[in-house]
DNA sequence: GATGAATGAGAGTTCATTCAT
DNA sequence: CATGAATGAACTCTCATTCAT
């Protein structure tokens, strides 16, 4: 059974290992987008990474682990391009910002995407994205004058809404969506929502 | 390998084939509910259903067919459901009414939630709510007085604004969400949308 | 890892599923002889076998309960032959009959030996020969005129000794000692302590 | 494959290597206690121990070498106290006193102890107590007026007896045998056989 | 002498699926 | 229609051991 819990079993100091647990993922990226998640096995992640097996389970617990590691470094990447576009505080549109940065935070074909979604959630609370979305909105939340005092709820749905819609568009790929008319309609989202936030603050 | 695109095999019409069907969806159930996805094995719900696999491959083409027609019993009923809200027409609470049936029309465990959730879209576009979300929603559009010219972006954004985040909320389970509380952002969220819509539409 | 405890997972009942158990039991047998515990997997007794090493978990836990399966076979052929003797009561000579027919108990090279005793006490318990020791020599004890307040160790030792010094023979066979003479001081052995727990009770 | 043949690499002089070798073994003990048999790996022993797995491989010629070092350190402290018992020759208790020696041989757990006593006999020869045997108990043999004349496998059986039954008595945890009442046994177990090889010779 | 990253053969095991009965 | 014994490709994962640093 797969280590699922102990996502890193030796944490790299030497820049020997770190090139190896970049092979690592590197090699595990470009299998999934050939190949498909069906055909992402350890061993061929390590084939193909120049590696043997019992190299990547040192680094690795598992399918599972490389899957989380390669999307926690996306979503950590999206996560300061978000950060930086709020600090540079570009007032109007930095709603539309946003979405697109996340909108593109995941490279690659939409199964990909997907897989990479899913590895995120199914790690069951460390979700970076989901951990910090509190600190994370509030500073957008700062910006936009709510105040600190936004409920929990509130914060979950101005982080999911967009995300998720994003998952589903990713999977419905055959609904041939519009990007740009998809964009806009989750600006127009967001800002509705945020808005309405006010309304009721200001209540 | 499971056979995805053909879901069911004899169309059940004698009282027989129907029951026999029912006992499997129903210890297909009762498995995920108690062991979860991983012990979830064809082999086990046909003995927990008192027939023998072949029996079982009889009526569904594999495992993933099973979990699909368990999620589509349930994605029906809430459709239905939705549909007599919205031809009953309470004015003023129906978007509440959508939101809230949506939010309990998966029962169990947030695991079998979310395992019923992946089934859905892990059908690729077969997925009933997907599907039919323009006919489905049109009827909530009609109602809203949006007119027919309801941008597919916006409407799948209407759709899959609160599944999505049902599904996140789902997920998450340790944030320990109010459901309420929740349900009150949901509602705030799509009537933000709607009046957005309903305003750039009269512009 | 393996399933220990549950050694039969499917309990034949048909002459087909009886004949594949013992042909997985004589497959395991011969590549024990052949090439010794090392190379004993479950793969290569399935190919011995002519069945898949699926069909092979399907009627046996695993390795270990292969072994234990082909033990238990010889300990319970042992204990029916000793059975007889002690009925057949032939007055002098039962000791060294006993003696004999644990000795010949287990058929084969001595690492084959010694890898059948091992799987035997491996079990923790469900060892025959151990957990049958009170039943079984009380026979003994009641025809040597012992009566049965004959004590849980007395017992023990009565049993053991013999197993475990033919163990101890099995393993240092490079001791090359002389089967005839290790029988004669078996016997020697046993009746001395026989005697010994006569007068002591007499006493 | 570990080196069966060739125990020792490198036999310590100076201290500091003294140190090694006794921390690994220390290691492993605690480790054998802790987690039993199956967890035992050369790895944990080594990072237990506070060195590489390359200086316990410098020490060590793998993990059976290891096994046999804890156990031999254990069987010659044993030896050296019997033959002290035998020494000080007190001739009426000598016989309970050895057997009481080897019963508390072994410290740990009853499987630590078996594992011990497994990794005795797995070495094939190299067992002190065995491979000494004949010397050791003509030692005895003598002091009990035998004689030199002592067959091998009269020697064998003195010896084994009492080893074998107590390896017996150890795995055999879950029979509770009463630990004075089982040193009894034994004692009267070899105290018979003694007496009846002495009849015999002077037949 | 010490290190510890790398090795890799191969073990055990699973389970969706078939098809002769 | 039902059965369930049989399948077997493929998977994950271990761990004793080596050797370049």
């Amino acid at each position: 059974m797969p280590q699922v819990t102990e996502k890193t079993r030796r944490t790299p100091r030497q820049s020997r290992s770190e090139a190896t647990v970049e092979a690592i993922l590197e090699a595990a990226f470009q299998l999934l987008e050939a190949d498909g998640i069906e055909a992402l096995t350890t061993n061929h992640i390590a084939e193909r990474a120049g590696v043997s097996v019992g190299t990547l389970y040192q680094y690795f617990g598992g399918k599972q682990a490389i899957l989380a590691g390669l999307a926690h470094k996306r979503a950590e990447a999206a996560r300061d391009r978000i950060a930086e576009i709020v600090i540079a505080g570009p007032e109007l549109g930095a709603v539309r910002l946003i979405v697109r940065t996340l909108a593109t935070a995941f490279e690659g074909s939409p199964a990909t995407r997907r897989a990479l979604l899913d590895a995120l959630t199914a790690e069951g609370g460390d979700d970076v994205v989901m951990r910090n979305h509190v600190t994370f909105f509030d500073m957008i939340a700062g910006k936009a004058a709510l105040g600190f005092d936004l409920s929990p709820e509130a914060g979950f749905v101005l982080t999911h809404a967009v995300v998720g819609l994003l998952r589903a568009a990713t999977i419905e790929s055959e609904l041939a969506l519009n990007p740009q008319a998809l964009e806009d309609e989750l600006v127009r989202l967001m800002e509705a929502y945020i808005s309405a936030l006010l309304v009721a603050r200001s209540a």
